[in-house]
DNA sequence: ACAATGTCGACTGAATTAGTCGTGAATACC
DNA sequence: GGTATTCACGACTAATTCAGTCGACATTGT
């Protein structure tokens, strides 16, 4: 498994920030509710979203969590990367030392997948993840009320 | 990480079969120090190639490991697959649970990067390894022959 | 018989994951 | 100023996996 439940419960929580862009701070219990996320747990990725630069937020009633920059400037690649640390399949293509790749064998293959996926991990940007999920949720409601 | 050091020693160990293919039984020591794996680890993970039908072992002396099938048969895709489990990058794309999927929010990113890493995974075959070794040997002694 | 080799299962230490809990800090509201 | 609400942070824990070690045993060539 590549990702953790980190990097998934994280940008499940991300996905819900960007859905109510506008509204106001989203309270913890919200999210942990409606994104099936333990709520204690919730609290660590958010700490670590907020350290990372995503995240702002705000205490007291009323308060909750907020993008810190647009869903548009936020894109999968660098937000797992917060979460996970390196996203690099093969250990030899993450620390570079010499000679690792050498004796290893495989890391040419590896290599462009690598490639292949950051890419399409950075042409992905918080705002399509939240804009997909309200298509989904559209064509949802159409098929169950045909 | 995707692929823990179980993958890379296994495949490595492969490889190192497939360089001897037709020579006779390779020594679980021999390939243990050619390829920088623990030699009591290593015992592990051919009992996991042998049970999974890659290798096949002969006791005694003169006795050591073989590959199973030949190495054109034997995909990198097969292999870590044994040697790993799933290599699904993410929860929901493994265990296909309904539901999991809808609330997990970013696997239509994930299934396509998975699709393209498992076809170019079956792609490749142990043969083409070995071979991409032999041939980077082979340039690696040209230019420190220079 | 004996030495070389593989087979197998028990055991271990470290790291990571996936949390829980409690205390404290900020702040809106009365 | 007091209180309720909400986040902040660190200590703690249980379960799992990884990465190995070790020892007893089985097989087989000489």
């Amino acid at each position: 498994m590549l990702l953790s439940t980190k990097g998934d419960y994280g940008v499940r929580a991300m996905i819900d920030l960007a859905k109510h862009e506008g509204e106001g701070p989203v309270q913890r219990a919200e999210i942990a509710k409606r994104r099936q996320i333990p709520e204690s747990y919730l609290d660590h990725l958010l700490a670590q979203l907020r350290r990372a630069g995503f995240v702002r937020s705000v205490r007291g009633p009323g308060g909750g969590h907020l993008l810190a920059k647009p869903a548009e400037e936020i894109c999968l690649l660098h937000l797992l990367e917060a979460l996970e640390g390196s996203l690099a399949p093969l250990q030899c293509l993450d620390n570079h030392e010499p000679g690792s790749e050498a004796i290893c064998g495989q890391e040419w293959v590896w290599q462009e997948i690598y490639d292949d996926m950051r890419r399409k991990l950075a042409a992905v940007s918080l705002a399509a993840l939240a804009e997909h999920e309200r298509e989904h949720e559209r064509t949802a409601v159409v098929n169950y009320s045909i």
